[in-house]
This record gives C-alpha cells, sequence and structure tokens, in this order.
DNA sequence: TTGTTTACTTAGGAGAGTACGA
DNA sequence: TCGTACTCTCCTAAGTAAACAA
C-alpha cells in the first residue's frame, strides 16, 4: 500500500522497505529485558537556581511602621510573600497563616519575638521593587534580550541534554525547582508553606556506572549516586510539602516516552477489540447478589459512559478535597427518577482533578440507577458511594479481563474512539481547509468536553468578545451598504436598458463587494462560535495525552490537511512517532 | 489485607513569544 | 509601528497504578 500511492522516484521506491525497517528500529528497536529501560545514561546533573540576592539599602522591610533589617534567610521568605501580593490567594487565611507560621521557622529569635502580627508587616516596599523589575525586563531593548537568550541557551545545551543508548536526547525539567511559597490549587490545606531551597545534598543522581559522572557545584556534594536502569530518571529529590519525590526525567520527544506513548495507545486499541464483551460482563454484574460486584459494575459503568477517573484514595488534610469515581461520595450524587423529560437521571457535582468541577446530569439505565440508590441507603453525605470498592480492587479485576487493562484505559479508548468517529460524522473531503479545521476543532472539543477538560475563561474574554462583535456589527452596516449599492447600481443599469458597459461593470463590482461582505461576515460569525464554544474548554490536554495522534495523522492526509496545522512544533516533535509511521488508512 | 513508597502520566495556569490589525 | 490578543512553552501540582512492606 505504501508503494501503490507512492510519489518517489523509483530508485526511491526500491529502498522503501529499508527506510520503513529504518522507521520501524528508531522506535522499536532492541527491546531490553524486563524492567531494563536503557544500558548507558549519561549527563550532567540538574540545573540549581541563582543563590538568593539580598535587598539594596533603599528597599526596606517595615513593622508597625518601623524600619526592619531582617536576616538573609527571613529576608528572602519575605520577599517571596512580597512578589505575590497581587494575587488573590495572599488574602486568604489558610494561605496567610501557613505563610507566618513557615516565616517565623526562618527568623532569628529577635526576629521572632518582635514580629508576632502579619497584619503588621508593611511589604509594600518589596513589593515596588518586584513590579519595577517586572517592568524593566519588559522594556529591555531587542539586544538585552537577546543577551538573556543566548545565555540560556547555554544553560540548555549544556544542562538540556543527556546521552541514552547512543542517543542525545532532550531533558524535559532540567531545572530544579526554586524555592517559593507552595500555592496549591484549590482549597488547599497547606497553600502558602514555604518550598525549600534544594540542595546538591538533596539530590540523587542517576546515571550508568560506566558514565561520567555529574559533578555537583562547588563545595557541595549528591545525596547519593546511583546505577538504576530499570528507571527512567536523572535525579530526584523530596520535597518538602507533601514529601513526594520530584524526578527530572526526558523530554516528551524521546525514544523512551515515544514508546510508552505508543504502547499506551495500543492497549487503548486492544480495548477496542474487547469492550463489547467488558460491557455485557459488567452490565450482568449489575444483577450479581454481591455487592462488591455490583458496585464495580456501577463504577465501571461510569467510568467507561462518563470518561470518569479511577479516584485513589488521598490522605486527609493533606491535599484539597477532590475525588474520582472509586472515591465519589454520598453528597457528591443526587438521583432524580424524572428530570427534564428523561428517566433515571443521576446528577454528579463534584471536584476533580485540580479542583475542577464535574457537573453533569446523566440520564442511566434503570439497573444502574436502581443500584445507585441502594448504595446511597442508609448512609451519611459524607460517606463513601462505593464502601466496598477501590481502584486496586478495580484495576485487579480489569487486568484479568484484558492483560494492561486499567481504569484510566478507558479514558484514553473512549477519548480516541470518539475523536475518529466525530472527524467522521464531521468533516467533509468537498470543504476549504478552514472548514475542515473547524470540524476538527470541533472533533477535539466532542473529546475535551467528555474528559473534562476546562480552563478558567481567559481574563480579557469578555472584551474581546466584545470586540469582535462590534467587528461584526460593523461589516453588517458594511454588508447593507453594499447592497444597497447593488440595488441602486442595478436600477442604473436597468434604465439605460442594460447596455451601457460601464454601468454593468459596476454592478458585478458591487455584486463581488457584497460576496466578499457575506463571506468575511461569515467568517467572522464562525470565528465568534468557535470561540464561544471554547470559553471554558482546554483543547490541549485531550490533544497531547488522549488523542491517538495516528488518528490525527491519517485524517490529515485523507482532507489533504498539512499537519503543521493541527500540531505546533512541541506536538510533531511529541508525535514524530506518529507522524512517521501512520498511513492514510490507520484505524483506530 | 492494608498502608506506604515509588515512578510515571496528566493537568491548568503564568508568562514569554509571536502574529495580526489599526 | 505599536499595542493587543492569541499561541506556545515552561512550570510544577495532582493524579494513576504498581511494587513493596507490615
Amino acid at each position: 500500500m505504501v508503494l501503490k500511492c507512492c510519489p518517489f522516484h523509483p530508485a526511491l521506491t526500491r529502498l522503501l522497505p529499508f527506510f520503513i525497517m529504518l522507521l520501524f528500529v528508531r522506535w522499536e528497536e532492541e527491546k531490553y529485558e524486563d524492567g531494563v529501560k536503557w544500558k548507558f545514561l549519561e549527563h550532567n546533573g540538574p540545573y540549581f537556581p541563582p543563590e538568593y540576592q539580598p535587598l539594596p539599602d533603599n528597599v526596606n522591610f517595615f513593622y508597625k511602621g518601623e524600619k526592619v533589617k531582617l536576616s538573609p534567610a527571613a529576608e528572602e521568605v519575605a520577599v517571596f510573600f512580597a512578589q505575590m501580593l497581587d494575587h488573590e490567594y495572599t488574602t486568604k487565611k489558610v494561605f496567610r497563616e501557613n505563610f507566618f507560621k513557615d516565616w517565623r521557622k526562618e527568623m532569628t529569635p529577635e526576629e521572632k519575638s518582635l514580629i508576632k502580627d502579619l497584619e503588621k508587616c508593611d511589604f509594600r516596599e518589596i513589593h515596588a521593587m518586584h513590579k519595577a523589575k517586572v517592568e524593566a525586563r519588559k522594556s529591555m531593548s531587542k539586544e538585552e534580550k537577546q543577551v538573556i537568550k543566548e545565555a540560556n541557551q547555554k544553560i540548555v545545551e549544556e544542562y538540556g541534554y543527556c546521552l541514552l543508548d547512543h542517543h542525545r536526547e532532550r531533558i524535559g525539567n532540567f531545572k530544579i525547582e526554586p524555592p517559593g511559597l507552595f500555592r496549591g490549587r484549590g482549597e488547599h490545606p497547606k497553600q502558602g508553606m514555604l518550598k525549600k531551597r534544594i540542595q546538591p545534598e538533596d539530590v540523587i543522581i542517576n546515571c550508568s556506572k560506566d558514565s561520567r559522572t555529574p559533578i555537583p557545584p562547588a563545595g557541595h556534594h549528591w545525596k547519593e549516586v546511583r546505577h538504576d536502569n530499570t528507571v527512567t530518571w536523572l535525579a530526584s529529590w523530596t520535597e518538602n510539602i507533601q514529601g513526594s519525590i520530584k524526578y527530572i526525567m526526558l523530554n516528551a520527544n524521546s525514544k523512551l516516552k515515544g514508546e510508552k506513548d505508543w504502547e499506551k495507545y495500543e492497549v487503548a486499541r486492544k480495548l477496542k477489540s474487547c469492550v463489547d464483551s467488558i460491557r455485557n460482563q459488567y452490565l450482568l454484574d449489575l444483577k450479581s447478589k454481591e455487592m462488591v460486584k455490583r458496585q464495580r459494575a456501577v463504577a465501571l459503568y461510569f467510568i467507561d459512559k462518563l470518561a470518569l477517573r479511577a479516584g485513589n484514595e488521598k490522605e486527609e488534610g493533606e491535599t484539597a478535597d477532590t475525588v474520582g469515581c472509586c472515591s465519589l461520595r454520598v453528597e457528591h450524587i443526587t438521583l432524580h427518577n424524572q428530570l427534564d423529560g428523561n428517566e433515571w437521571v443521576v446528577e454528579f457535582d463534584f471536584l476533580g482533578k485540580d479542583s475542577i468541577r464535574y457537573y453533569n446530569k446523566v440520564p442511566v439505565i434503570k439497573k444502574v440507577f436502581k443500584n445507585v440508590n441502594l448504595f446511597m441507603e442508609n448512609k451519611e453525605p459524607g460517606d463513601e458511594l462505593f464502601d466496598r470498592l477501590n481502584t486496586n480492587l478495580l484495576n485487579k479485576h480489569l487486568s484479568s479481563l484484558m492483560p494492561g487493562l486499567t481504569a484510566k484505559v478507558f479514558r484514553t479508548y473512549n477519548a480516541s474512539i470518539t475523536l475518529q468517529q466525530q472527524l467522521k460524522e464531521l468533516t467533509n473531503k468537498s470543504d476549504n481547509v478552514a472548514e475542515k479545521l473547524l470540524s476538527y476543532n470541533r472533533a477535539n472539543r466532542a473529546v475535551a468536553i467528555l474528559c473534562n477538560h476546562q480552563r478558567a475563561p481567559p481574563k480579557t474574554f469578555e472584551q474581546s468578545m466584545a470586540n469582535l462583535q462590534a467587528k461584526i456589527d460593523a461589516r453588517k452596516e458594511q454588508l447593507a451598504l453594499a447592497k444597497t449599492e447593488l440595488k441602486q447600481a442595478k436600477k442604473e443599469a436597468k434604465s439605460k436598458g442594460n447596455s451601457d458597459p460601464k454601468l454593468q461593470t459596476l454592478v458585478e463590482r458591487k455584486k463581488a463587494a457584497v460576496k466578499r461582505c457575506e463571506e468575511q461576515l461569515l467568517k467572522m460569525e464562525v470565528q465568534a462560535t468557535d470561540r464561544e464554544e471554547n470559553k471554558q474548554i482546554a483543547l490541549g490536554t485531550s490533544k497531547l495525552n488522549y488523542l491517538d495522534p495516528r488518528i490525527s495523522v491519517a485524517w490529515c492526509k485523507n482532507m489533504d490537511v498539512p499537519i503543521e496545522k493541527i500540531y505546533n512544533k512541541t506536538q510533531r516533535e511529541k508525535f514524530a512517532w506518529a507522524i512517521d509511521m501512520t498511513e492514510a488508512d490507520f484505524e483506530f
């Protein structure tokens, strides 16, 4: 099939099998024995943020209106707070309390005994200095910006790459996270706490034995240097807020990540072939005598139909109160026998990952409805809906149905299959590229809605919408005028018996003007619709994480749409494997 | 069986960079 | 040419899930 539509020179055509083999090798070369991720790994270690620079003498902190010279450690933390003063969260009680508590830990005994009330602290000079710095950076000349850019380039060149099994690979996040005040998402109980500066003594380096070990910054040493080739990370450290481990890993365009991504979509495609029998099974399980099975079946029904996340249990008080499917509580569900003309409606209202609200009213089958009703009986609002179920149990069951199957595979599968269906339904080969792209975005949007990928409406949204509307109105007026002029021209031409060539040309010109106006108006109206529909929806997340790129590549090939129209440079790099290997007839 | 640790993917926001229209 | 609006990149938090420990 490659050959039959191949546009290459015959000599190249003969070489094609070789190229294909090369591609194959590039993406699927030497699978190592189980768990081994690499044989050779060399890098220069992470890049550390610059040391703290104390405030100049003319910038001061005040307590109860008195100038106070803070010790460097206390001053640095004060600066973190001062920099955030424009943000709403510095007004939040939890944030302020956490900050003040951690700030006091950095103070000298004298400072501690003096500074006892955050309300009496005046950070305004520090804040002003910070704002001035930001302003100065913005108004730098082209040349100054160029100098900074080149310095950054140099850092990337030195720390941004590693050598992994003969390939020079980009590192995703080669910089150690700088210290600052922690801002979790949503109502995070730890917001405002001090995120401490990471020292080389906190960092574990991972590289191969026979590589050049990264050299720690002068006067420092690493916490540990290990040689574990069953993991993909190059360096790690433990963060002080949650005590979780942070990793330095490869960029998404690396071979290792690419292979993993490809595998993910292959598992989802495998689900396609057995999803019917899995669905039949959980529908049967809805009637099971065992409560565990019925709960499992209902949870699976939600995960499959609504693309809910698994919902691991989390430690209370450590993070914002969010849930997924298995951790849903009674208070997140309202049942309606009848609602808006539908029977058996389940109303969901809960905060999911990143404290993004999930709100949905879903008509379900009667058996599911009755089961949920049963699960809720004799429970308090704060009780778990699925009290016999957890993600571990659910995934154990799933992997027994299909190797590699877990709850999150359903999200990938349903997202990708939805994109493929929507693209088929919405696009016509005869459309122009703009129309095809609108269809693509609509298909993408359908997936984003399914997965509940939201964003905050852009701050300038109302304004920019109003601007666009003003433009539309102006264009409408212009169109009305053009139409009147056309009418007038026609009338004049007719009065001359349609015989004056000059008047005929004028009529044609006016007709063209009307047409142009109508087209522009339509384009703007489409744009307005698109923007309005996209107000609170983020398309990027599904594109990057849930949609098999081969669907999009094949669609581009079929529709003669350049791949650059749907994937930007980073996305093309990440999906290079798909762009290389996908034919127009690819089916998810 | 249950809790803990680890490794990895998924996520939205901020700010930098770029394009586009007045 | 400038300002504004949109896009992209970076950042790092917040999930999932498997391995391991008790």
